[in-house]
Parts: C-alpha cells; structure tokens; sequence
DNA sequence: CTGATGCATGAATGGCATTCATGGATGACA
DNA sequence: TGTCATCCATGAATGCCATTCATGCATCAG
C-alpha cells in the first residue's frame, strides 16, 4: 500500500466529516456525489479502517474517522500555510545570507552595509566567509555561499556580476622612500620588496601580469594577510605596499604613507558583488546588492 | 489555482532536497528522471515560485525552497503519523464513550461497569446521558450516544442488541399490605394507586398492556423519576410500587418491602445495552458491552 | 575531443479519478 | 400504505493527467 495519502481524498475527507453528507460535500468540492463516495472508499481502504458510519441518510464519524479528523485537518492547514508563507516570504524577512569577501571589502565596505542591511532585516542570519576572490567565487559556485563582494574574475560565464566601484592599484611607500621623489620605472619595482596581501589573490596576478607586460617579472614579496599589516610594513620602509589608496585613506591624509602610481599605465580593479547566473534572488539578496552599489558610490568618491 | 497540493508532488520535493538530484529521487522512488523533473515543475508552478535552482548538475534549494521544506517535511510527517496513530488507536484507549441508560441502570448496574472500564480506558471521557428507554434509543439513532443501557425495545431494526440479563416486574409492597396475605387478582390492581418511575418508560407500556391483555385498565397512577422514591412510598402504604424485585434487594431482605408477583403469569423484562447496527465497535465499545454483561450475570444470580 | 551523466522538454500512453447510469434504502407526506 | 424525493453505493465508461519515452542540450572527466 501507499504510504502517502492523497491530498484531495483527504479534503473531501474533511469537508466530509464537516458537514455529514456526501452530496453536500460533492456540491461544495464542485463534484458528483460518486466522486466523493469513491474517494472516501478509497481512503478507508488505504487506511484500513472505516472512518464513517453510514446509518441510511444520517453520516457519522467512527471513532477512528474522528481520530483521523485532527491530522487531516493539520495536513490541510499545514498546505494552507505552506501556501500563504510562501506568498509572505518576500514581506517577512527572515532567512540567511551566506557572503563571501575578500579582506578588504569585510574591512572597508561591508561593515556600512550589514548596518544597513540589518535596519530592513534584523531577522537575518549573516554569515561571512574571508577568502581570496578566487576561492570566493569557487565557493559561490559550490553553492557554499549566497553572495560574493570581491574582485571581477576573468571568467564570469557562471556568474551574474553586480558592479561596484573601480580602483586603482598603486604603490604605497614611507614619506622617506626614493620613490616619493622620483617616479620608479618598471624595472625599479623588481628591485624591490612588494608588499602584497596573499599570492592567492587576484591582485596579485594582477600585478605580475602587469609588469610581465612591461617585461619584468617580479620576484621578491612579503605576502600579508592583512591590510594593515601591509600599510605597517610600509610605513617602516621594510618594501613597497601595492594596494587601492582608499585603503590607506587615513594614513595618506596624515602624511605617514605617499601613493604612488604604478609605472607607464593605471591598473585599474573593478569591485563586484557576484551571484550565480540565473539563481532567482530573494527581496534580502537583491537588498544586499543595492546597500553594495551605495557603499561603492561612497568609495568611489573617495577615490 | 488548486488551493491544496499533490502529496506525490511534495514527497518528490522532500527527497530531491535532500539528495539534491533529480535522477536520484527518481529511483528512490521508482520513477523516472523525468517524472521527478515534470513533478517539480508542476509544484513550482502551482506555488508561484522556483523552489530549486538548477546549476548544470547541482540542484539546491532557494530561499523560498528552504521555506518551503519545513512545511512539506511537516506535511509528510503528519501523514505517516495518521496512518500510526490510527493502526495503534485500539492499543491507545483515548477517547469518549457517550452512554444513554435509565436510572436504574445508572444507579444498579452501571456504577460497578463504570470503576472496571476506568482500569483498563483510564484515559476514556465518559458521558452519561440518562433517559427513558424510548428516548436513549431515539438519541442513539441521532447518533447523540454512543451506547445504551436500557430495556430491550419491540423495534429492534436498526440495533445491535447485547442481552444484559433478564428481570421480573413484581409489586413492591409495605409488609403491613393486605395483598401480602392474599394474593392479588387483575382488577384488584386497578384499585390501587400504582408507584411507577415514569409515563414515558417502556415498564410503563409492558404493565399497562399486560393487565389491558386481562381485562384491566389502570388508572390511577403516582409518576416518580427516582426508584429510591418510588420504594419509600411503598413503604409507607401510599401505593403500590411495580419494579423488579432486585432494584430493591436490600429492603426485601430488611422486612421493609414484600415483592408480590403479578397475577396469572410473569412480566419478564429484557435487559439490553444496545448499539447501532452495523456501527463498527472500538476495543472500548467492545468492552464496555463486555462488562456490561458480567453486571448483568452478578444481577441475575441475585435474581 | 569523446563518452558518460544529468536535467528539460514535448509527444505518447496508460492508469486512475471522475462521471454516468442505476439500484436500493430511507424518510416525508398524504 | 403507497408515492415521491433524497441520499448513498456500485460498476462501467470516460477523459484527464501523471508518467514514460525519446530526444536535446549542458556539464564534466579523462
């Protein structure tokens, strides 16, 4: 036998016991009395057991048809709710949201937004998960994570990429550093410790391709996993921090790190907020991406 | 749109979640890959929303499928626990047994019924609905009753009659009542003031049609409700009560009433405890009437 | 590049829910 | 008591719809 019962036996089932008459019951189910004759034999066959008592007109519950009147109202109202939930999903926000980032953006952006964020859903489980944009976007793909705030990857045939802002990426050197005086050339920077926060990263394939292309290949590095950490070293003139300025903002503005441009050409890095292609978003996710866009028109300005 | 869901449609739901393929939940629940897939479809659609988003192999919930999992696996759970709940009902005595009978029943019988059904139903809602034959048969067609406890009536058509025991309708006498000396002829009861429990009780009927069957209309009457009234009366010599010689053991044995048997011939009445016919009894039922008879045999010993 | 695996889709099919037609039972009413 | 109206059960007929079949496209491993 099944071990499942069908819903609409069920329903009639219901009505049924409501109302204790078979026509009725197939007046208001906009079906014959047979229809529902036929459904109620069919489920107390598959129970096994007699849920009515037929005494000529007059319809009853048995004992077990009244036991089984509480779960079938529950499955009835548990499909109603299910229903009406799901409807309401959008207007209550409750759920979770798992966002991967890379350092940067958990340190400089995302703060503003999960502020924000939560004002319109403090209901809202957020989870953030730190990595380089390459293992971010690979755990987007596996499904490990909802949202992405990192750089744009190269490949994006699988992502739905949501712009931010764009930088620059640029030395960042002590007040007392040569550079500071004259502008280094391509060939200066392999002469020199860079400063990077992990050779995972995006950006720093970034700038090995960039100077490959100038036709110097890079070769001394100090891979930190923090943003200041980098902008510590390089204040002590121990090498050459390559970063975005709007990362060492306050340290610029107080005159204890000077940016300066990268040799003959910008590297420029555009910020993106990244979904899977075609994964239907909820009000929250699209929510997120906005606040994301307004954190990256603020950071822009700055730039 | 349908206001409920297909039950084979959720169940597909609930095990695509979770093994997260399509082809998979195909063959756990012997169909096809594309069963499952068109199932999916239809239930997507009559919810309004995508519950899965497909990423080439992998299938994951949405957030509206996430929602939604709770109910479904709610659904699910509800049903298999109806299917339970209804095959152990016999073995879990919960539930209510509404009982008619006459006072007699209520204050001889049924109390000694009553405290052994409690051992073994503890959990058993009892309700007693006391009644004159003819109207406990009338509500147990109405299906106001389960069960009754009364005199066997001359319709049985539609009742499953249980016989109980058998008693006598006697006259109950003061022992200072000329009939103890000589024994009563027919017309000599017609000039008598007879005690009765009511007009409306089947005793009532068989007395009246038995001395009609001799000749003799009775006319004077005092109608009490109580048995316990009824004898007090006889004992004081106001009348002459009819009863069956049991209801009042204790003050035969003490002296203070005399039973006198009818004239001519015995008025036998039939004890019953009655269901409707056809009903499908419960375990309870079933013992109730079981112990209704055991009653019934520790009376008619006294008999 | 190729074969294997997985999901989607539309057409075909067959199972089963519903209807149709009918009969028996009950109750109201004269 | 007979008649009529109403109600439920039943089996055969029907038609809808769930499932399968056949196929295509995408992904992934090697």
């Amino acid at each position: 036998m099944d071990d499942i019962l069908d819903s609409r036996q069920v329903r009639a089932f219901v009505v049924l016991a409501g109302c204790g008459s078979f026509s009725r019951t197939g007046r208001e189910l906009h079906l014959t009395q047979s229809a529902v004759s036929h459904a109620i034999k069919a489920l107390e066959t598959n129970l096994g057991c007699q849920l009515f008592h037929r005494q000529g007109k007059a319809v009853h519950l048995t004992h077990h048809g009244r036991e089984f009147l509480t779960h079938a109202e529950n499955i009835l109202r548990t499909m109603s709710a299910a229903r009406t939930s799901l409807g309401a999903l959008d207007r209550t926000p409750r759920g979770r949201l798992r966002i991967g980032c890379t350092a940067a953006a958990s340190q400089f952006i995302l703060p503003a937004v999960f502020r924000e964020f939560k004002e319109s859903f403090p209901l809202y489980d957020i989870k953030v998960v730190p990595g380089e944009t390459p293992e971010t976007i690979e755990r987007l793909v596996k499904n490990e994570i909802d949202l992405s705030v990192s750089l744009r990857p190269s490949d994006t045939s699988r992502l739905e990429c949501h712009p931010i802002f764009e930088d620059e990426l640029q030395f960042l050197v002590s007040p007392l550093h040569p550079w500071t005086q004259t502008k280094p050339k391509a060939k200066d920077a392999a002469a020199q410790t860079l400063i990077v926060s992990s050779r995972n990263s995006l950006s720093f394939a970034m700038v090995n391709e960039f100077f490959l292309k100038q036709g110097v290949r890079l070769t001394s590095f100090i891979e930190l996993g923090s943003t200041e950490a980098m902008k510590e070293l390089a204040k002590l003139g121990i090498g050459v921090a390559v970063a975005a300025g709007w990362t060492a903002q306050a340290e610029i503005a107080a005159g204890q790190l000077v940016a300066i441009p990268l040799p003959r050409a910008k590297l420029r890095r555009r910020w993106v907020a990244n979904t899977l292609k075609g994964r239907p978003l909820s009000l929250a996710e699209r929510t997120f991406l906005g606040l994301c866009k307004e954190a990256g028109r603020r950071v822009q300005v700055v730039e």
